[in-house]
DNA sequence: AACGGCTTCAACCGCCCGGAA
DNA sequence: TTTCCGGGCGGTTGAAGCCGT
């Protein structure tokens, strides 16, 4: 039997993408959700790779994607993940949110490497002024102090987060369960306001694109043939951030669930000792911490892409969401807290 | 204005892992 | 059990932009 290959390279385009490319990708994936992407190009018609696709996609047209311009707190956030799990880029990006593992494992290499270095050389006796951040490298480069810390705190936060949510799904919570649990059968943890900038940031994300490449293309008109109908691009465009504003209305589940958000996201916004990075955000949890929540977030976000009025028949929909099955199962937690103990750690007095 | 070195970051490459056949 | 493939991840590359001379 056997698969056809991914791709077969022949006819395959590489390089940057158009925002063409990028339009069609958006107008599939709005239609079709992310995942098979070796599908993809075959669908679209698109000279890529099916990976070339995927990393397109959750690299840059991905919704909910911040770019540039990273905070202080961010920052501080990527030192200290660094220290703590090494150059696991992914692992760090399910950390924060908005980032890519792409672009913190860009900005580490073209900024923060520098910076640490530079904090190194200055802790160890130079005399230059960094006090901005000579503590946070104190504590990011003491890793032994600082992996324990953490691993205490994930502990108690997770403890924390299991009884907000255990409070929240108790007896005399049901009738906010029932609200919380959309058509679907997963309980929606996250802010309808939220989604629809989400949405909206890869609209603008295409806008501008194409506000550059309108540009480009008065210089250079005659040099992409395939490129030349901007209304109807502007129409697809149109139609896209159209059907987001329509996914970003608020359900009554919605509504429902946002007192319970807030509630969870307070155990979750301490885990690392600081809130939600984006204020604007800062009750979102869909903007938390685990790998699991991302997970659960990413199916969300394929669900919302898809659908959003999908999944009304509950009895073939999970009914536990991947977050609420971590938060459940011990072990799953002692697994992942497993992966964080890189060694032994002797201090005590953080709680 | 022209040039060269430096920086940034989108995209590619190659490896690995898990699941399906 | 083995093989194959899709998807995910981290490392690397190279084009484009920036900046100093």
């Amino acid at each position: 039997m056997g698969r056809p290959p991914c791709c077969d390279k022949i006819g395959i385009k590489k390089g940057p993408w158009t925002p063409e490319e990028d339009i069609i990708l958006v107008s599939y994936i709005q239609e079709h959700g992310p995942g098979n992407w070796r599908a993809v190009p075959t669908n679209t018609g698109l000279l890529r790779c099916s990976k070339s696709c995927r990393l397109r996609w959750t690299n840059y047209l991905r919704p909910g994607i911040k770019r540039g311009n990273f905070t202080d707190q961010e920052e501080k956030m990527i030192i200290h993940l660094q220290a703590l799990l090494g150059n696991r880029w992914a692992a760090i990006a399910s950390y924060l949110r908005q980032r890519t593992d792409n672009d913190i494992k860009n900005y580490w290499n073209t900024h923060l490497k520098k910076k640490v270095k530079k904090l190194q050389l200055a802790a160890a006796g130079c005399s230059e002024d960094n006090s901005q951040y000579r503590d946070e490298l104190a504590s990011a480069s003491s890793q032994q102090i600082s992996r324990g810390q953490w691993e205490r705190r994930l502990q108690t936060d997770i403890h924390m987060a299991k009884q907000a949510l255990c409070a929240a799904l108790s007896p005399d919570k049901a009738s906010i369960l029932s609200e919380l649990k959309p058509a679907n059968g997963f309980i929606s943890y996250t802010k309808p306001a939220v989604q629809a900038p989400a949405y909206a940031s890869s609209t603008e994300n295409i806008a501008k694109l194409l506000k550059g490449w309108t540009r480009n293309a008065q210089k250079s008109a005659s040099s992409n043939s395939g490129v030349t109908d901007q209304n109807s691009i502007n129409n697809n465009v149109n139609h896209i951030a159209g059907a987001e504003s329509a996914s970003s209305e608020e359900t009554p589940s919605k509504v429902a669930s946002n007192s319970t958000a807030i509630e969870l996201s307070e155990a979750f916004e301490s885990l690392f000792g600081f809130e939600s990075f984006d204020s604007s955000n800062s009750t979102d949890l869909s903007q938390s911490v685990t790998p699991e929540s991302s997970a659960f977030q990413d199916y969300e976000s394929k669900q919302l892409l898809l659908d959003p009025s999908a999944g009304a028949d509950d009895d073939q929909m999970p009914q536990l969401s991947l977050l609420e099955k971590w938060l459940f199962d011990d072990q799953g937690g002692k697994d992942y807290l497993n992966d964080l103990k890189l060694d032994d750690h002797e201090d005590t007095d953080m709680f």
